[in-house]
Parts: C-alpha cells; sequence; structure tokens
DNA sequence: TACGTGTGCTGAACCGTTACGGTCAGGGGA
DNA sequence: TCCCCTGACCGTAACGGTTCAGCACACGTA
C-alpha cells in the first residue's frame, strides 16, 4: 500500500511513537546493544540478525533512533546555531546578510550538518530560544556590542564564532574582513579625484532608533563595530589628506534600506549643499542615494559622487563604486572555524581583505564655488 | 573581570561541562526537582531559594538547563525543520526559494521557534542529516516525487506539511498555489492578443540532467509537481481555443537560471521560428528569455512575447508579463499549518491564489507570415 | 592439549533533564 | 479539636539511546 512517494504508514504509526529501540529489542528477544548496532554499526553482527532487527523494525513502524536521545548520549547535535539579532526576515532581504548566509550554509552543508535559525529579535526578550537550541555551536552574526542574546551564548559551553566583530574570548574565534582598511582605501581613491567636502551616510550605530546628524560622541559609543571601523578607516584616510574629521558630516539611519539612503542624503545635503561626494557605509544606502540624486535630477559622478560598501550584485550592477567585501567566503569561512576546530585552545582570528571596485559613480570633484543650492 | 561582551566566563568553563543539575542540588542540598523549578517555574519555589539557586550557579558556571536533556524529557524541540533537496545555497539564490524562506522564517519567529535547514542535496547519499534533525516537525519544499530524504521524512513520526505537491497522507499538511490556474489564466490572456503558436521553456522536470525539447511522455513523468501542474494548465487553457498540444513545444532546462532560460529560448526559436510567445514557468527563466531577445535584437513584445511565473521582485520592475503567486505567504503558511495544528486527525490542505500581472512583454501576436527567420 | 584470536552478542552504566505524584508543616475555619 | 487547604519542596521513574568491557564459542595453530 505504498502511495506515490514510497509512503507506508498507517495513520497510528504517524500520530503514536509506538516502538522504541527498547520495545524493538525485547520483541525480537535480543539486547538493545544490538539493536542500536544494527543502525550505527552494521559491521557488528550478523547479516541475517541485522535484516531480522530492520525488517521487524518496518513491521513495529520503529522509525530509527530518536535523535534527541542520541544527542544526549552523544553529545553533538549535528546543527550549527546562528545567531542574529535583527528579525530571521531581514537574513532573507538583506543582500550581504544573505551572502554570508549562503556561505555559511554551504560549510554546514559540505559537513553534513543542519543549520539552525536562531529568533532573536529585540521582540524576544527571553533568552529562551538562545538557551533551547540544540546545537553543537553557534555562529554570531552582526550583532551589538552587549546585546543580551549575544551573552547568552557566550554562557553556553559550546564553541562560538563572531563575524564582524573584535572579539578575544577564550574559545570563540572570529572572522571579519579589514572594513577599515577598505574605507582607506576607499578614501585615498576619493582624495585622488580631489574630493576635500566629503559627507557620510551610516547605518544604525546603536540599538535605539535614531535618525539624523551625529555628533563624534555618538560615534565613539557606536555598538556596532562594523560601522564604527568604517567610519574609522575613512578618518584615517582623510586626516591625511589634512581633512579635519570634525568637518565631516555623518548622517544616521536608523533602517537599513534603500528609502532611507535616499532620505538621508537629501538630509545631508540640504544642511551642506558645499559636499562633493557621499560616502556611504553600505551599498543599499548608496543605491538610495544614487535614486534620489536620479530624482533630483543630479548628475552622478558629474555633480555629486556616490560610493557604498559591502559590493553586492545589485550595486555592482548598477556601475556603483564601492569596497567589495567577500561576505559568501566570510560566511563559509565563520562555518569552517567552527567545525573544524581541532583541540585548539587560543582564539583564531581570521581578517578577509576588501577590494576597491571603481565604478561609474565616482569622478573629479566639481569645483569649489559650485553649491547645491546652486545646482 | 567582564569584557565588554558581559563575558566573565573563564576558559575552562567554556571547555568543559562541569556542572549539571545534579551537581547543583547536591553542592545545594535540594532536590533535583527544586533546581529545575528555579528555572523552569518560579513560582513553585521561595524567592530566598530561588536566588540562592541562582547564585550558586553563576558561581559553579551551570550554564542552565541543558537543551538536549530538556528536549529528550518534554518531547519537544522547539524547532521546525526544513527540507530542501537542493543545495542549501540555492535556496539563497532563487528569488521564489527565499521567498518562501522569509514566510517560513516569520512563522517560526513568531512562534517562538528556531528553524533548521536540513543539508539534504543530491550529495547526500544518506538520510542521516533527516534522521538526526532535532526538531517537531518538517516542512518540505519543492521536492521531486519518491525522495529518499522526503520518504525519510515521513518516516519520521512528526507533524509534516508540504509545499507545491499534491499530499493525501495522515499527518501531513499541504499548502500550494493554483500553479494550473495561473497559467491557464496566462494562456487565456495570449489567446486574446492573438497568439496561437506558443513554445514552452521549463524548468527540470526529472532529476536525471536533461536540457532539450520534451516530448508528452517525459511531460508526464515529471516528477516536480509544480512544472507538470504549470504545463497542465497553459495545455487546458490552449485546448479550449483548438491548440493541439502536441503542436507545443517544450524546452527543458535542468539549471534554473537566466543564462539557461536564455539558451532554451534560443534553441527553441532557432527549431520553432514561427513562435510568436515564448512562456516561461519561471520567472527567472523568462528573464534570461528576454536577454537572449535582447541580445537578438527581437523586439518585446513587438516581435516576441514574453512570459514568465513566480512574480519575483526583478521580474516585476522588468514588466514582464507574468503569474504572480505569494510566496512569502505561502512560506508563512506552511509554517502556521504546522505550528498551530490543534488535535487535528485529518489531512488539511491550503491552497492559494495567483494573479496576473500584465507588464510590458505581452503584446499582440505578430502576423502570421513573419517567422523569425526572415527577420 | 593448551593457547591465542576473532566474531557476535550482552549487561550495565550513563547522558541530564522533567513529569508525576507525592510529603510535610503551618494556618484558617467550623 | 478536627479537618482541609495551601505553599514549599522532594523521590522516583521515566525519556530513548550509546558505549564499553566483557563473555561464550568456534576456529585455527603450535
Amino acid at each position: 500500500m505504498l502511495n506515490r512517494y514510497g509512503q507506508g504508514m498507517t495513520r497510528s504509526s504517524r500520530v503514536r511513537r509506538p516502538a522504541t529501540l527498547a520495545s524493538l529489542a525485547a520483541e525480537l528477544g535480543v539486547s538493545r546493544t544490538t539493536v542500536s548496532n544494527a543502525y550505527n554499526r552494521p559491521d557488528q553482527l550478523s547479516v541475517q540478525l541485522r535484516t531480522r532487527v530492520l525488517e521487524a523494525a518496518r513491521r513495529l513502524g520503529y522509525p530509527g533512533p530518536d535523535p534527541v536521545a542520541r544527542s544526549l548520549r552523544t553529545r553533538r547535535a549535528r546543527a550549527v546555531g546562528l545567531l542574529l539579532t535583527e528579525e530571521l526576515s531581514f537574513a532573507f532581504r538583506d543582500p550581504a546578510a544573505l551572502g554570508f548566509l549562503e556561505g555559511l550554509a554551504q560549510a554546514c552543508e559540505s559537513a553534513g550538518q543542519g543549520l539552525l535559525l536562531i529568533p532573536a529579535s529585540a521582540r524576544h526578550a527571553d533568552m529562551a530560544a538562545v538557551h533551547q537550541a540544540s546545537v553543537d555551536g553557534f555562529v554570531v552574526y552582526s550583532v551589538p556590542e552587549g546585546d543580551p542574546h549575544f551573552a547568552a551564548v557566550l554562557q553556553r559551553p559550546l564553541p562560538t564564532v563572531v563575524a564582524d566583530q573584535p572579539m578575544n574570548t577564550p574559545g570563540v574565534d572570529r572572522v571579519g574582513v579589514d572594513d577599515r582598511g577598505g574605507m582607506r582605501a576607499l578614501a585615498d581613491h576619493l582624495l585622488a579625484l580631489g574630493h576635500r567636502r566629503i559627507g557620510v551616510v551610516c547605518m544604525r550605530l546603536r540599538n535605539s532608533r535614531f535618525d539624523g546628524l551625529v555628533d563624534i560622541e555618538r560615534q565613539h559609543g557606536a555598538v556596532f563595530a562594523v560601522q564604527r571601523e568604517r567610519l574609522a578607516g575613512l578618518r584615517d584616510g582623510l586626516a591625511e589628506a589634512g581633512v579635519d574629521w570634525a568637518d565631516v558630516p555623518v548622517m544616521e539611519r536608523f533602517e537599513h534600506t534603500e528609502e532611507a539612503g535616499a532620505s538621508a542624503a537629501g538630509e545631508l545635503l540640504s544642511h551642506h549643499p558645499e559636499l562633493t561626494a557621499v560616502v556611504c557605509t553600505s551599498d543599499v544606502l548608496a543605491l538610495g542615494a544614487l535614486r534620489l540624486a536620479a530624482e533630483r535630477g543630479w548628475a552622478v559622478p558629474g555633480d555629486l559622487t556616490v560610493t557604498g560598501f559591502d559590493g553586492i550584485p545589485e550595486a555592482i550592477r548598477a556601475g556603483l563604486t564601492t569596497i567589495r567585501q567577500p561576505v559568501r567566503a566570510k560566511g563559509r569561512t565563520a562555518g569552517e572555524l567552527l567545525l573544524d576546530r581541532g583541540e585548539r585552545t587560543e582564539p583564531r582570528s581570521v581578517e578577509l581583505p576588501t577590494e576597491l571596485v571603481t565604478g561609474s559613480t565616482s569622478g573629479p570633484a566639481r569645483s569649489a564655488d559650485r553649491w547645491f543650492s546652486g545646482l
């Protein structure tokens, strides 16, 4: 009575769990060990007995060893937990996060491990999901410093890898990219093009909702390390050319969307019409800035230079000048750090390179007397 | 000695698991039940005792109840397993799959459940990952009929929801969209525009690699229900207008990429230059067909009408005429069917509607005497 | 004959927790 | 005084496996 899916179960056997390894052993008059071996170590018993066991299992509707019980005994779950503090759906919408996820999934797949997405957005006040996760280790992605879910992860006595965050805790490895160096290279590029009046659009620096111009203090207090580093890289680069960071306006947006990027660029330029370049700390924001420029009829890069960060496919396609970071490799590395760990003791840290992608949205700075008010 | 992440653990406590609920109870001279209650039912003990327990836990580095042991006892894992037969990374690259995933993740998140991605590509010959998954139920997405991983899922005595597949197995719910009706509506649209010579580009019909023209037999033997249904819908629609399905060439591609769509459309039209419309069974393929048309200098829809299926954002943006299916809702529904199940007995089936999106890639059929050889 | 050697199977300990059904002391009402 | 109730805590029995150290027995080997 198999249906087209090769499924021959009756309803009752799907609803109750009648058989266990023990009951099967009793039925057959063999030890539990033997039944266990029939599944896990076929070489430990004769072919006849093994077929007899499996045959009886099928007859009694025994679905094979219970994974949870097995996990309890073997102390491994064959799964990796992924902690993101954003809503899970964010991970599927943000291109950079998606690339990371893809790389991580690849690494897990190669190792035959599952990937458990842990619900840990701000909505989840309790840490239950973290405490409950049956995993062999954690990957922590893009989480603000001091995040309680992250703290809960560190509480668990499991190997952990954090991405995009400075980290020096025993038992916790790290993967990141050279955000600072990348942004610095971008600064050099802009300086070489003659830009001196530069503004910045950046992502969320803290957990509390805020949209507007950011002072130095807030920049330093940023809990998102990636943003902090990118700003720092730009500052370093500009400093060498004698551009005072205090003169560089930074516009923050809580949401990470094109709309936010457009509005941020608009607000930035209305306050600072003298700017010749808008540096965005992500491609998504930069695409928004480009859209704004298009709407306002500003020529890019004639009137305004726009740059991004990440190197997501949409941005590359749009010809954005940006810093490409190897997001997939970052995800894969995170997985590998977690899964390939030997009997290592001191924390490892992998830093991946970034690369300047010179697109068509950066060009020579327009002359100093042309301000946006006059465009 | 807390670091900036609020982490005060020493290395040894991260490496070994020294304390258990039992050892903690012994240390305190209380019963294990009491320690358990301190975590799970605060109302069952006095505040003083509870603080004493938690205090001791912190002191001894007890990380709280072990999730696996708890799962074994409570018979629940607070996680949903997702089975895709494709490589996991496929899920992150295919826009329709991504939408499904997003919806499903949302549903899981709302219910405080984790989402476990199970590695089950063709590379994984053994079903270990399915057997090992510590989950409370499965969602099965886009899996060919007769897939062994799917069979393994059905073996497990857990509630299951399948997406996009006819299903009538007790304990297994189903969600799908009206693929057939959608394609039929598209057929009506094309017929109204005067198209009679129509060709099809479709996705993989079987597991074995094949690229080329498909005969009727292969169409019927398709193991991917979605593809079968879409073809059937088109056939139904055309039949009403007297178009013989035997005269409709169908070009199959194993890979699901724009490149594949372009090559399929090219091959199709070189065999059948009389066609006035190319119906693709997915937007990704259709975008490829559009690209091919652009490369060849064919006007769309002047020379050729191109249609898709799915309604992915890229396609909508490109103005493709397509059938939109609510992918996110489908994912969310799958999650809800799994998580909201009461003491239900008979399988439920939810069918979501599709909607014709008339874009700018479909227009009146060009006159019958103009063939592509003459373009 | 005594001595390894290997095959096939078993018994018992253990994994760390929670469910279930209690006990026990103290208090309040009749 | 008796009885019942409530709050606080406890003991036992699972939950369903894996693992390891044997053990019996057959089979060559010296």
